[in-house]
DNA sequence: ACTATACTTGACCAATTTAGTCAGGTATGT
DNA sequence: ACATACCTGACTAAATTGGTCAAGTATAGT
């Protein structure tokens, strides 16, 4: 049960991003370096969150990445459907009536698996990068 | 993500004992057909679930497992410990004050992530394995 | 027009982890 | 003795992860 780098990383990038677009577009370049992330990989994480339209892209010099919405409208939810680090608890399809068996009937922990996977959505339909970027400050003082 | 299939069985197979070892020790092979896993992988796992003394082991023929402990004493948590199932958010060392990314400091989205731990294992630490045999009674009704 | 910057796309790969299998044991009730 | 069932460790195929590499395209500034 853990995070993949994709995750972490975007959530990491779009707080540095939510720290410095204020003034210029930000330069993935500029994010890798601050942050230590692979460029390369930056990249290919930046294509899905405009995908998501959760970035928007300015090209050309001085070009680079903004927010297209306000932090506090991002939600962590959104970030992590964006790069596709999704909650998978239960093992089964959850629409199909099927177990994860192959039996006719769910097996007996399909409750508790569904139960905990909205736990977990839960945290992360209520964070937002505005919490975040507090947290962060708070942290400075 | 998502879970491991060693958490998984591993609550898989012991609501399964809980349910059966009022009468007899339970054997690995009955396990292995009502629940369809594999009857060595169940053996890996119910040894690690035996260290951590969540289980005891009667051997000979009509031998097979028992929980050493009322159902109601066994937690998630206490499951996963044993088989390794852990929740690892956090990509650096706890312990340790340097961050992630190799610097002195804790990353951006280090709180985060320990307060999504943190939730993740409050859950586990409140369902015993009786609640889930409760829930699956309702559930036969 | 040229050039540097920075986004864009897709293929590729090494390392790790997972989810098991296999092949032998050993203990014990009947 | 012998069948049952626990016990142990080595091994492996497949999937996933966490990237790298290569070859673009668009745009701002000179
Ligand atoms: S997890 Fe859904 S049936 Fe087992
Ligand atoms: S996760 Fe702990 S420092 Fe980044």
């Amino acid at each position: 049960m853990k995070l993949t780098s994709k995750g972490r990383y975007a959530v990491m990038a779009l707080v540095d991003l939510a720290r410095f677009d204020n003034i210029n577009p930000v330069s993935l370049r500029d994010i890798s370096l601050r942050q230590g992330i692979s460029l390369d990989y930056l990249e290919q994480i930046f294509s899905k969150l405009k995908k998501d339209q959760i970035v928007k892209s300015i090209r050309g010099t001085q070009g680079g990445y903004v927010l297209s919405k306000k932090p506090n409208e991002i939600k962590l939810t959104n970030i992590f459907h964006a790069v596709d680090e999704k909650v998978k608890t239960v093992q089964c399809k959850k629409e199909s009536k099927k177990g994860c068996n192959g039996k006719a009937t769910k097996c007996v922990t399909h409750n508790l698996w569904d139960e905990l996977e909205t736990h977990i959505n839960t945290f992360f339909e209520k964070k937002s990068l505005e919490d975040l970027l507090k947290n962060n400050t708070e942290q400075r003082t």
